[in-house]
DNA sequence: GAACTATACGGAAGAGCTTTCCGGTTGAGC
DNA sequence: GCTCAACCGGAAAGCTCTTCCGTATAGTTC
């Protein structure tokens, strides 16, 4: 049904350049906000203007591959952190990637809020994509013992990205570090802490099993 | 300091178009987003492009006053309400209005979440209208008994703002839905309710002392 | 109520951005 | 190496925003 004649490959050029485009977009984005004018992008893409418009007829089909990849990126770092960290730091680290890409949704955020029928796939593409990653390093932590065993990933991606949410007075970091405050909340204090800020002197009370 | 010599009052027709014109962005920014052609907003109105530019310089400053003049009818509805009907009934309608308003700013809420800083104020002048209103309110139907009298205006208004809240899968009908179940959880059981809709009978609990 | 002046109006013109379109170019398969 | 579909770049058309200035009018004074 869904399997038409695959007409051909995609030719490499034309793949290169998209990544270019939303390389350079996820860029332009951050720095002059997402109504940067489409000329900003193709030159710094290093491309004309028509193939902006071919890979991207409308503007919001850039917002969402950038937002996209954005995700995606987040997400594929899950298992790298969880191999090259024991599971405690994994999830510190993994928290700090993702309110990192909240914080450069910064400019993204009123266009995704904005009630675009283009955008209504990417909640759920953010939930599918950072809740399974999410859950599993939440599970090594607790298998470890090093964490509470009672917050699910999808409300924590929910608790972490309200924290994130830009409030009048306060920078960006303010977000950041309310997120790092509830993570550390999660922490068993007789588990093994992230190094350096181990908490309050262990309570004996049968070290993680493990 | 303040009180330069007030130069004269401002012309009639000037004060008319003013109004003409934030009636007609309201409209507008409520059809066809904030982001619609200005001239779709003057020819509503019926004056031309240079009457806008005069007494809104940026667009910012037109969405600003749609916005303001939003919170002003909704709190200028908390004394018209309480004159009208019991405390709380009026409380009600009122709670009603306001997360009216809370929907409608729909297309305005990424305007204002954009951290422009045009729109700074803009809470504190939420806060400062629509606090007092709704303390009057909530005072008036503590006095009568028919509400819990451990809640703050402020903070009531807070909590509603967060129930209407966009949620993708929902409808705007859902924030409303919340609310007033939030304003019913309020109520006293042995209070005089709603008309029509007197919650689970009345509980011994030694009937409020007050 | 007539004259005067500051204030305000409307819309044309200028500038910039978006989107379309098509002749020329290039990667992929044979 | 040849062929063809896919792809590229940038000129040009179409919109929208913003400024500017000649004209109109509300408010004031006599």
């Amino acid at each position: 049904m869904t399997d038409g004649p695959v007409p051909r490959r995609r030719r490499a050029d034309a793949r290169r350049n998209v990544d270019a485009l939303i390389e350079a977009a996820r860029k332009v984005f951050d720095t002059s906000g997402v109504d940067a004018p489409a000329k900003e992008i193709t030159d710094l893409a290093g491309v004309g203007v028509g193939t902006l418009y071919r890979h991207f007829p409308q503007r919001s089909d850039l917002v969402k591959a950038v937002v996209e990849t954005g995700i995606d990126e987040v997400a594929d770092a899950g298992p790298a952190l969880a191999g090259a960290y024991g599971p405690g730091e994994a999830l510190t680290r993994w928290i700090d990637r993702y309110t990192e890409l909240l914080g450069t949704k910064r400019g993204l955020a009123s266009a995704l809020h904005s009630g675009d029928p283009a955008f209504a796939g990417l909640p759920g593409y953010f939930m599918q994509r950072l809740g399974p990653t999410l859950a599993a390093l939440l599970e090594a932590a607790v298998t470890e013992g090093a964490l509470r065993d009672d917050v699910g990933a999808e409300d924590l991606l929910h608790a972490v990205a309200q924290l994130c949410q830009p409030v009048p007075g306060r920078g960006p970091e303010h977000g950041r570090r309310m997120a790092r405050l509830l993570v550390d909340g999660l922490r068993r204090v007789d588990g093994p802490g992230p190094p350096g800020r181990r908490p309050e002197p262990p309570i004996a009370r049968g070290a993680g099993s493990s």
